[in-house]
DNA sequence: GCTTGCTTTTTGACTATTCAAAATAGAGTA
DNA sequence: TACTCTATTTTGAATAGTCAAAAAGCAAGC
């Protein structure tokens, strides 16, 4: 069994992974896990020796076939759990990652597969992020549009919300731009870096180019 | 904050207390944590160090104010956990436990109350076991009596089950004893150790005083 | 009092994970 | 080419928890 360390350096590579190309550098785990860079190299090591990452010398690591298929797993609960304590448990979502972040470790797949049935099999988590189905197989999220380049004067809907810090969330939240909105992008304006939008009964907002850019929209259903 | 090693241990010295009186012989907790003396010795030291139990050599433990405080919300966890993978996810309740084994380490406080608020704060388990209040305060159970030792031609209801182990409880719920079920005593026949009982819709049933003896049965409500 | 048998403790060793601090490799720069 | 800066690795040490096996304590019986 693999110990919840393990499964945290397996879930913080699949991450690292998902948002940029390639190989994993050593500092990218120093980040995600937060301890110091000779633990890394240390933890980095004995996983190698497990098969679960291959580890290039002052490179950084990849994950193998079968360290990929235990992070997507860990990952599928985190945010299957996620999902549970907002719909479910009625938790703030801006609350629910940390507990996610102990709980996927001690969930079972039996467990795991009553919560998914209960919530009705859901291909998203509170924060638009999508779930891994039992398989592993999780949607491609690389050609997902945010309102930084969508289509104007359009109505669409808020779908993920990709920096998922406190205050960010907490910005979101109160203005209104929560996974599910319908809003309209009215302009861009290049210049002065902000982006004008309407949100549900007319009301209107003005965001940074840089925020807008990690509110992703599709279409609406 | 304690980790789930010394939570374990100070949830098997309180399951000890209550089912025996006074001091934990070290042997106790070599049976409830599945290793060797040599480990229990080197724990126990280690908790007495921290103040969370008195150690008396050759004799065994003691729980202090603060490790009893500690081992009961450990146990309140448990306990809401079983009753909700029972209730809410309609799990069978004999697979429950190892699962609550697990999560009463991973549940914060916080998800802890979401959990007893949504179930209407249950005053027990799907055992029948007591569950301690926010507070520590755990029921009573010192008078309970047992098919063993009831009245006889009164109609009662279970209320708990003292042996948890997977036969036992698959017999319990084959042959409908589970906390909740109506039964009335007919008959206890002590020369031959048997014990006589009507259960709901005229089926009789014989069960011999052992098994009588850990069915827990109290007033109709 | 001496021997038996069971419980508990001691000792020595091992795994997993971590940090601090020093050493090193590379990449880019002057 | 030599220097500088940063990322990574090495080394040495610590903590928590565990086991195996030997030693010790103690109660009971002879
Ligand atoms: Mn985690
Ligand atoms: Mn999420
Ligand atoms: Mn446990
Ligand atoms: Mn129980």
């Amino acid at each position: 069994m693999a110990t919840s360390t393990v499964e945290n350096y397996l879930k913080a590579a699949l991450l690292y992974e998902q948002e940029k190309y390639g190989i994993v550098p050593m500092g990218a785990l120093v980040e995600a896990l937060g301890v110091v860079p000779g633990t890394v190299t240390t933890m980095v090591k004995a996983l190698a020796t497990q098969g679960l990452i291959e580890h290039e010398a002052r490179q950084g690591v990849r994950l193998t076939p079968v360290g990929r298929a235990l992070a997507l797993g860990v990952l599928r609960k985190h945010r299957l759990v996620e999902t549970f304590l907002v719909q479910t448990l009625k938790m703030d979502w801006s609350e629910v990652h940390d507990e996610a972040e102990a709980l996927e470790h001690a969930v079972s797949d039996r467990v795991l597969e009553r919560i998914d049935e209960f919530l009705g099999r859901p291909a998203a988590d509170p924060h638009g992020d999508p779930i891994p189905d039992a398989e592993g197989r999780i949607a491609d999220t690389a050609r997902q549009v945010t309102m930084e380049g969508c289509a104007v004067n359009k109505i669409l809907r808020v779908t993920r919300i990709l920096d998922q810090t406190p205050d960010f969330l907490a910005y979101v939240q109160q203005s209104g731009l929560k996974p599910g909105a319908r809003i309209k992008v009215l302009r861009r304006e290049v210049a002065s870096g902000v982006v004008r939008c309407e949100i549900k009964s007319g009301q209107e907002l003005t965001l940074g180019l840089p925020a807008a850019a990690k509110i992703v929209v599709g279409a609406v259903v």
